[in-house]
DNA sequence: CGCTCGGTTGATGCACATCAAAGGCTGTGG
DNA sequence: CCACAGCCTTTGATGTGCATCAACCGAGCG
C-alpha cells in the first residue's frame, strides 16, 4: 500500500505537467505544490467524498471521470457537472474557514484521482498569483458554461442533450465528422444533468440511433454526425 | 459632468467600506484600488455593457440593481443573476486575456456603479493575495448558488418562484415575519430568471396574493408571510 | 390621447413526466 | 454453476404542468 501509494504519487505527478493548469511548470515546483498528496483508485460508483463532509484536500482528476452531484428534493441526485481528467476539483473551496464539500463526487467507471492536502493550497499555491488566477479562470469558465447550459432551458429536451454531447466531445477533441465521449455516460446520467427523465432522454437518443447519428456500446457513446447532432441544439429556436 | 463625475468617486469610496469585500481596508488602499474608476448612473432599462463588448473594466453595484442576461436562442433574454449593491461584477473575467462581458447588463431603475479599469485588477489587485481570495470566494458562492438552482430544476414553478424570493431577501435581512424585495421586479423578469412564461408567474403570485402571502405595489413585491413562502420551496418533493 | 408597459384571465395544446412491464447484462453468493 | 438482485435500456399507455395564443385593463408618459 504505501509502495503502491508512492509509487502511484510519483507516476502522477509526471501525468499533471500534460494538464493545462501546470503546463508551464517545473517538475520540482509541480511537487512542491503537490506535497503530502496521494493517489486515490476508485472503482465504478465508488464515492470519492460526499456532499456535506469537511473538505480537508481538493485535487486534480488523472484518469476516469466523477460525477458531481447534489441530493435533489425529491430524491434522486442532480448532477452538476462530469469532471474529466485535468479538471481540478474543489480548488475554489479551499480558501473559505473549515470548508465543506458543495456536492458529492462519484466515480463513473475505475478513475484515479489525486488529493492535495488542502494546507498546501492555503500557503504555497495561495503565495503563487499566477497560479490562483489559473485556477479563477478555470472557475471563469465553468461559471460560462453554466450559463449556457442556464440559457437552454427554455429548448427542447433535444437540444439540451445534443448541446450536453457537444460539450463533452469538445473537451477532447476539435470538431470532426466523428467523436467519442470520453467517458461511460448513461441516459440516466444524463437525464440527472439536465433535469429530465431516463425514459425521455432514451426516446431522444434512440431516435438518433435510427437515424444514424449516434452509435452506443458498452456506455460508450459515439457521435457519428457531429454536425447534424450540433444542428439538433438550434432546433428549439426555429 | 466632470464635477458630478469626481465627486460622485470621492462619495463611491466611502460607500465601498460598507460591503464585505472591502470592510477591512483602509480608505487610502480603497482609494488606490479603485484609482481611474469613475461612478455611472444609469437609468431604468439603460444598458451598463453588452454581452460581447470588450471587457476593459469591472466594478461594483453601489444602488439599485442590474440584471445580468444572456441572449436566448428563442429571442427574448435569459436572466442570469440578479446584482444588488455590493456585488462585484466582471472580476472573474478580468484576468483573462482580452475579455468580454459574457452577459448584457442592464439596470432595474434608477442605478449607481462604480467602474474600475481592468489595470487596476491586473496590477494592484492580482498583487493581493487575500483580495483575490475574496474574490474567489464571492465567485464560489455564486456558483454554489446556480448549483443550488440548478437542483431545483425538477421542482414546480411555485417552488421556484419561492426560492427565487427567499434567495433575494436574504441578501439583506434576516429572517423575519414580513420582507421587502430589495429591487423592483416584474413578473417578467422573474419569468426571464426562471426560465418559465409571465403568465405561469402571475398564475403563482396571484394565488399568493389572494391567500395573504404577499403583496405587491409599484414594482415592489414584499413578503408577508416568509414562513408560508419558504414552505412552497419544499412542496415540489412532497 | 395614443402609446408602451406591466399585470391578469381564460381556452387550448403539447412536451414531457409518470406509471407499468419486460428483457439483457453483470456481479455475487449459496 | 445456477439463482437472484441490481442496473441499464426499452416501449407503450396515460396524465399533467405549463407554454402558447388571444384578449383586455389600468397606469404612466410624451
Amino acid at each position: 500500500m504505501g509502495f503502491d501509494k508512492e509509487n502511484g504519487l510519483r507516476a502522477a505527478l509526471v501525468e499533471l505537467s500534460n494538464f493545462q493548469i501546470f503546463s508551464d511548470l517545473d517538475s520540482s515546483t509541480i511537487a512542491s505544490l503537490c506535497e503530502g498528496g496521494s493517489v486515490v483508485l476508485s472503482s465504478h460508483r465508488e464515492a470519492l467524498f460526499e456532499a456535506g463532509a469537511q473538505a480537508k484536500y481538493f485535487g486534480v482528476v488523472l484518469s476516469g471521470a466523477y460525477k458531481l452531484s447534489r441530493p435533489s428534493p425529491n430524491g434522486d441526485d442532480t448532477i452538476i457537472h462530469f469532471s474529466t481528467p485535468g479538471d481540478v476539483v474543489g480548488a475554489f473551496i479551499m480558501a473559505q474557514d473549515n470548508p465543506k464539500f458543495p456536492v458529492t463526487a462519484r466515480a463513473m467507471g475505475p478513475s484515479r484521482f489525486l488529493k492535495i492536502p488542502r494546507e498546501n493550497y492555503c500557503s504555497r499555491w495561495k503565495e503563487r498569483p499566477e497560479l490562483i488566477i489559473k485556477i479563477q479562470n478555470l472557475l471563469s469558465n465553468r461559471m460560462t458554461q453554466m450559463h449556457i447550459a442556464k440559457t437552454m432551458q427554455r429548448s427542447t429536451l433535444s437540444a439540451k442533450v445534443a448541446a450536453l454531447l457537444i460539450d463533452l466531445v469538445n473537451r477532447e477533441t476539435e470538431s470532426k465528422d466523428e467523436a467519442i465521449l470520453p467517458l461511460p455516460l448513461t441516459r440516466k446520467e444524463i437525464a440527472d444533468n439536465l433535469g429530465s427523465s431516463v425514459e425521455s432522454v432514451i426516446r431522444v437518443m434512440s431516435e438518433w440511433s435510427k437515424q444514424g447519428l449516434i452509435e452506443t456500446n458498452d456506455q460508450h457513446i459515439k457521435i457519428l454526425k457531429v454536425d447534424k447532432i450540433i444542428n439538433e441544439i438550434g432546433d428549439g429556436s426555429l
